[in-house]
RNA sequence: CGGGGCGUAGCGCAGCCCGGUUAGCGCACCUGCCUUGGGAGCAGGGGGUCGGAGGUUCAAAUCCUCUCGCCCCGACCA
C-alpha cells in the first residue's frame, strides 16, 4: 500500500479530549476518530488492525471446531422478555419500537438469540457439542463511555457460545476456549492474566477474565506471586496482615468528637488495625450493621452477594434504629442483624460505645458480640494470599476476555432441552465466551508505545513492515524504494510505502507515531554505498543491508 | 444519575474576570521560491453562525438565564 494513496491522517499535536495514552495515540496516529461520545470510527488504518486481530480470532475458534455465524443485531423483545432480562436490565438497552408499535431491543450481547436458535434446531444429544460464534457489533447504552475505544456504546465482539448434553462436557468446552484464549492473546503480543471473575448477572458458578495490566485499565486484580493466586477484586479473598493484639480490659473511653476511625487512631494513639469499623446499611427496608476491621473497607459487592442490595444508612436513620450518632456506633448490645468480617473473629478491638462522644476498649468478638462471619472486606496490596499466605499484589488491568459457564440459566427458560439417549428431555448445558478485539489492540498499544508513538506487536500491526524513501526527487531513491516495494509485495509481506513528497523528518515521525514494527529507510546517504536501512521500531537499532537483501532479512 | 472541567478556523490554544477598533496566535491548508537523514526557511493567501436559544445594554466571544455537546472522577457495567 502507498502512504499517499491511503487516508492516514496523523495530528501534530495530543487531542485536547484524549486522556488514556491508546486513545491518544490512536486518534493522533490516525486510526480512528470520534462521532460521539462512545462512537468510534475505525479509520483505513485502525480497521486493518481491527481485522489482523479478528483473523486471529477466527482462526483459533475454528481451530476448536467452533463455527461462525452472523447475528441480527435487532432483537425481537420477547427473547429477552422469556429470559427476565428485559425487565432486569435498565437504561444500558437501547429499546425501540418497530413500525408495528411492536418492542424491540439493539443486541447488546447474544445469549438470548443462540440459545433460541438451539432452541429450535437442537433435538437430539447426537446433534450436541455445537459451538457457535459470531464477530459482530454490539450496542449498550453505557452510563459512562470512556477511555477512547476501551468503553464504547457500540463496539464489535467475538462471542462464542457452547452447547452440550452436561456438566462434563461444559468443562471440555470450556477448557477449549480457555486454552484458545491463551493462545490468542499469546499471538496478540499481550501480558495478561486469567483471574477468577465474579459471574454476577450472567448467571452459572464458574468464570474467568483475561486481564491486560495496563494503566487506561478499570478493574483491578489480586494476584498472588508465590503461588499464582489470580482473582478479579470484585471478588478476591485476601488475609489482612495479623495483629499482635493487647490485652485490653472492657472499658468505655471518652473519645469528644472524634468519629471515624481515622479521628479516633490518632486521638488514642492505636492504629486502625486495632478497631472494629461498624457501618449500618439498610437492606430492603431492614438494617444490617456490617463490621470490618479498621484498616480495610467494606466490599459493597461481597456484602449484596450475603444480603442483597442495599444502601448505606443516612445519619437520621442512624440515629433513630441505634440511637447514637453514626461516628460512635458498636457491635455491642446491637438488635440489628450483624455480619463481620471473618478477619476480625479474633483480637481484642476498639470499636463505637453505641453512646455519644464514647468508645469501647477491649472488645472481644465472640465474647462481647456475636454476629454472621463472612469475608466481606476489599483485598489490597500487602494483604495474604487466601492459599498461600504470601502478600498479594494489586494491578490495574484492562478486561480483554470472559468466559462463563452459563449452565441452563438460558436453556431453560427458552426450552433449548434435546432429548438424551434414554429418550429423556434435559436443559441444553451452556458456556458463553467474549472477547473484545478493540480491547486487545488499545490494551497492546497501553502496553507498547514510548514517547514517539505507537510500538505494534508483530501480529497485529496494520503492516508488517514501512518502507521510507527519504527523498522522493531523488531518482535512485525512487527506483530502489519500487524495487523494494514491487519484492515485499511479491513475498507477501505486507507494506507500507511512505511515497510522500515530503520532508525526512515527517515521515520519520510519522512512522514512529503510527508504529509499524519494522522500518526501511532508503536515502541517498547509504545509496552510495549501495545500501539501505532495517530499523525496528521498539528499539531504534538499525542494520545496513543490500536493497536485494531486504525481504530475506525481513522474512528471518 | 451525582460532582468537576471545557466548548473561539481542520487541530492545539489566547482573549472572557474588568463589555467598546476589523476576534488573535501556533500548526495544518493553498500559491511561488528554496530545501530533502528527525515535524525546514522566506514571501503571499484562503478559512470564524466565538456550541445553540433567549435576555441585559447604545454596544456581548466577554454579563445573566436556559439548553445542547464533549472530557474527567464517582455510581453503573448482563
Amino acid at each position: 500500500m502507498r502512504f499517499s494513496k491511503m487516508f492516514i491522517p496523523t495530528l501534530r499535536e495530543d487531542p485536547s479530549d484524549a486522556e488514556a495514552v491508546s486513545h491518544r495515540l490512536m486518534v493522533r496516529a490516525g486510526y480512528v476518530r470520534q462521532l460521539a461520545a462512545g462512537l468510534y470510527i475505525f479509520l483505513p488504518l485502525g480497521w486493518r488492525v481491527l481485522n489482523r486481530i479478528n483473523a486471529i480470532l477466527r482462526e483459533e475458534m475454528d481451530a476448536i471446531g467452533a463455527q461462525e455465524v452472523s447475528m441480527p443485531a435487532l432483537h425481537p423483545a420477547e427473547v429477552w422478555q422469556q429470559t427476565g432480562r428485559w425487565y432486569e436490565i435498565k437504561e444500558e438497552m437501547f429499546r425501540l419500537k418497530d413500525r408495528g408499535g411492536r418492542d424491540m431491543c439493539l443486541g447488546m450481547t447474544h445469549e438470548e438469540i443462540m440459545t433460541w436458535l438451539a432452541s429450535r434446531e437442537i433435538r437430539s444429544y447426537r446433534e450436541l457439542p455445537q459451538i457457535w460464534y459470531q464477530i459482530q457489533t454490539k450496542l449498550r447504552d453505557e452510563a459512562r463511555p470512556k477511555s477512547g475505544i476501551l468503553r464504547t456504546r457500540e463496539f464489535l465482539m467475538k462471542d462464542s457460545y457452547s452447547f452440550d448434553t452436561d456438566e462434563k462436557g461444559l468443562e471440555k468446552s470450556y477448557n477449549l476456549h480457555e486454552e484458545a484464549y491463551h493462545r490468542i492473546f499469546q499471538r496478540c503480543g499481550l501480558k495478561y492474566y486469567q483471574v477468577e471473575s465474579d459471574p454476577g448477572m450472567m448467571g452459572g458458578a464458574t468464570a474467568h477474565e483475561f486481564m491486560a495490566p495496563a494503566a487506561a485499565g478499570e478493574d483491578e486484580i489480586a494476584l498472588c506471586d508465590s503461588c499464582g493466586y489470580a482473582a478479579n477484586v470484585e471478588l478476591a479473598q485476601s488475609v489482612p496482615p495479623p495483629v499482635q493484639f493487647e490485652d485490653w480490659n472492657l472499658e468505655d473511653v471518652h473519645t469528644p468528637e472524634k468519629r471515624t476511625v481515622e479521628e479516633v487512631s490518632e486521638f488514642l494513639n492505636v492504629s486502625p488495625q486495632y478497631f472494629i469499623k461498624s457501618l449500618l446499611l439498610i437492606a430492603s427496608d431492614k438494617p444490617v450493621l456490617a463490621l470490618v476491621r479498621g484498616d480495610q473497607e467494606l466490599h459493597e459487592k461481597k456484602m449484596e452477594r450475603i444480603i442483597g442490595s442495599f444502601r448505606p444508612a443516612l445519619k437520621e436513620e442512624v440515629k433513630d434504629i441505634l440511637g447514637v450518632e453514626a461516628g460512635f456506633i458498636g457491635p455491642m448490645n446491637q438488635k440489628v442483624r450483624i455480619i463481620a468480617d471473618s478477619s476480625i473473629k479474633e483480637g481484642v478491638y476498639i470499636s463505637g460505645a453505641n453512646k455519644q462522644d464514647y468508645h469501647t476498649k477491649g472488645i472481644r468478638p465472640g465474647v462481647h458480640f456475636n454476629a454472621d462471619w463472612h469475608d466481606i472486606h476489599v483485598a489490597k496490596a500487602g494483604d495474604g494470599c487466601p492459599k498461600c499466605s504470601a502478600p498479594l499484589r494489586i494491578e490495574r488491568c484492562i478486561e480483554i476476555g470472559n468466559i462463563f459457564k452459563l449452565g441452563t440459566k438460558y436453556s431453560e427458560p427458552l426450552k433449548a432441552f434435546y432429548l438424551d439417549a434414554n429418550g429423556h428431555e434435559k436443559p441444553i448445558v451452556m458456556g458463553s465466551y467474549g472477547i473484545g478485539p478493540a480491547r486487545i489492540a488499545a490494551a497492546a498499544i497501553e502496553q507498547n508505545n514510548d514517547k514517539d508513538g505507537i510500538i505494534w506487536p508483530k501480529a497485529i500491526a496494520p503492516f508488517d513492515v514501512e518502507l521510507i524513501p527519504l527523498n522522493m526527487k531523488d531518482g535512485r531513491t525512487v527506483e530502489v524504494a519500487e524495487d523494494i516495494y514491487k519484492r515485499l509485495n511479491e513475498s507477501g509481506i505486507d507494506v507500507l510505502m511512505d511515497d510522500r513528497d515530503e520532508r525526512a523528518g515527517v515521515k520519520f515521525k510519522d512512522a514512529d507515531l503510527i508504529g509499524i514494527p519494522k522500518q526501511v529507510v532508503i536515502g541517498e546517504r547509504n545509496l552510495k554505498e549501495g545500501m539501505v536501512e532495517i530499523r525496528d521500531r521498539r528499539t531504534k537499532e538499525a542494520i545496513k543491508v543490500k536493497p536485494e537483501e531486504v525481504v530475506n532479512r525481513l522474512k528471518s
